[in-house]
RNA sequence: GCGGAUGUAGCUCAGUCGGUAGAGCGCCGGUUUGUGGUACCGGUUGUCGCGGGUUCGAUCCCCGUCAUUCGCCCCA
């Protein structure tokens, strides 16, 4: 079996990784459940056209970074890139339209056919959170704070800064971007390369972009500020009141853009910069269409996705274990003995295990670098007289302790 | 998909101007199978990422490949 690894992009989560990943999941449950939310788990796989037709056919995740194939009976599936559109499809499938709103909390593995780098995989994991039937901009403040009550549960609260943009509304962003066209096309020549083959596909992406040559044509491009709406303006006016409300303190970033189409109004980002190129950590906006694509009534909806990786990797230490109980016999006899011992505390729900290898010093160096609280140390002489020494490890101290009476004594440490 | 760096024991790394490898840590055992992480003694570990080429001979040079990593694109 030498030589096999694990496909590029992906990772295996053990022990302390897997501690760090757990507490990021149980974090996010429970702050998401203060807030009246419930965990839905969706298929990891989908219909295909569940992310094609609603992610934007020319956004990146359709259009190169999908795992799509198709199964024996001919269909075409997707390994799920993003947990939004499922979480949508979801609802509809299970005829929840009718009783909003609904308020889901999600998490497991996404997959994205990329270049794999640090904070990014091919197979990584999401948190996320649906707020679908969400009135108005009170809700996506709302939800916004529910994310940002989540990072600060991790500890994360000092690390990430979060970035804020208004989308407007369809209508809005179609004259915006109509204009924003019209002025690259005029200064097509001054485009870098990249941003040319954006003005086709994606033109909003121009204005995130990083070249210097475009960063000079973006201070003329017209500005979005000016194609507001009057309904979008006061939904962008009323979400800052609102998340000032909520006590969320927030960047305006203009420049922030999403990658998927069904996005409106408000989008976030929660960013960091203590991971390089992928700074953002969680990120999330409003999106009132897509459901309506699901084959749904229109209903408007916010919500956010969060990299559990990332945000693992800023976990300063993993959660530690609770520490166990360590039953040590002496000679065989003991060893019979200690099987009931041990049974006895698992049942009173206490992690025990029976250290049998080398000799005692090897045993109780072994107890110790363990992590355990206590040992119990089973001998011929003890056992006969059905007692056992009660080894406090912290405190190095000793006493017997009858057998009978055991759970009791490490009860009241 | 594009560009750069790296790849030697479980981990961190050294090394050979080309003659098939080492240190620390870890791990295992011992120092009277009845007691503690720091002591002492002993031991273990490698297809030197993989494949090919040059060479009498490659871990070292060349090519390819895979993986990791940094940046771009994009994103969580």
């Amino acid at each position: 079996m030498a030589g096999l690894q694990p496909p590029r992009g992906t990772h295996d989560l053990i022990a302390d990784t897997m501690r760090r990943h757990r507490h990021v999941v149980e974090t996010a449950a429970r702050v998401t459940g203060t807030y009246g939310f419930e965990e839905w788990a969706t298929p990891i796989f989908e219909d295909t056209r569940v992310f094609s037709r609603t992610l934007g056919e020319t956004s990146d995740v359709v259009s190169k970074e999908m795992y799509t194939f198709e199964d024996r009976g001919g269909e075409s599936i997707t390994l799920r890139p993003e947990g939004t559109a499922a979480i949508c499809r979801a609802l509809v499938t299970n005829g929840l339209t009718q009783t909003l709103p609904q308020k889901v909390f999600y998490q497991g593995p996404m997959f994205r056919y990329e270049r794999p780098q640090k904070g990014r995989f091919r197979q990584f994991h999401q948190i996320g959170a649906e707020l679908i039937g969400a009135e108005g901009p009170l809700r996506d403040a709302e939800i916004i704070a529910m994310a940002q009550n989540v990072l600060e549960a991790l500890g994360l609260g000092d690390d990430v800064v979060l970035e804020l943009n208004t989308l407007g509304d369809l209508a809005s962003r179609a004259a915006w971007r109509e204009a924003l066209v019209a002025y690259f096309r005029d200064h097509a020549e001054a485009l870098s390369e990249e941003s040319r083959a954006r003005l086709e596909s994606n033109p909003l992406r121009i204005l995130d972009s990083k070249s210097e040559q475009d960063r000079r044509l973006l201070d003329a491009a017209p500005e979005f500020g000016n194609f507001l709406n009057e309904d979008s303006r006061r939904f962008w006016d009323e979400l800052r009141h609102y998340l000032t409300a909520f006590g969320v303190k927030f960047v305006e970033n203009p420049r922030i853009v999403r990658g998927l189409d069904y996005y409106s109004h408000t989008a976030f980002e929660f960013v960091t910069t203590k991971l390089g190129a992928q700074g953002t950590v969680l990120a999330g906006g409003r999106y009132e269409g897509l459901i309506e694509q699901m084959g749904g009534p229109a209903i408007p909806a916010i919500g956010w996705a969060g990299g559990i990786e990332r945000l693992a990797l800023l976990l300063d230490a993993p959660p530690e274990l609770p520490p166990g109980i360590a039953v040590v016999p002496m000679g065989d006899s003991a060893l019979l003995q200690a099987a009931p011992i041990v049974q006895s505390l698992r049942a009173a729900g206490f992690r025990a295990e029976i250290e049998t290898r080398g000799n005692v010093k090897k045993r109780m160096e072994r107890v110790v670098k363990s992590g355990a609280s206590h040992a119990v140390v089973l001998g011929d002489d003890e056992l006969a007289r059905g007692v056992v020494q009660l080894r406090d490890l912290s405190a190095r101290e000793q006493r017997e302790v009858a057998i009978p009476e055991l759970v009791q004594a490490l009860g009241e440490r």
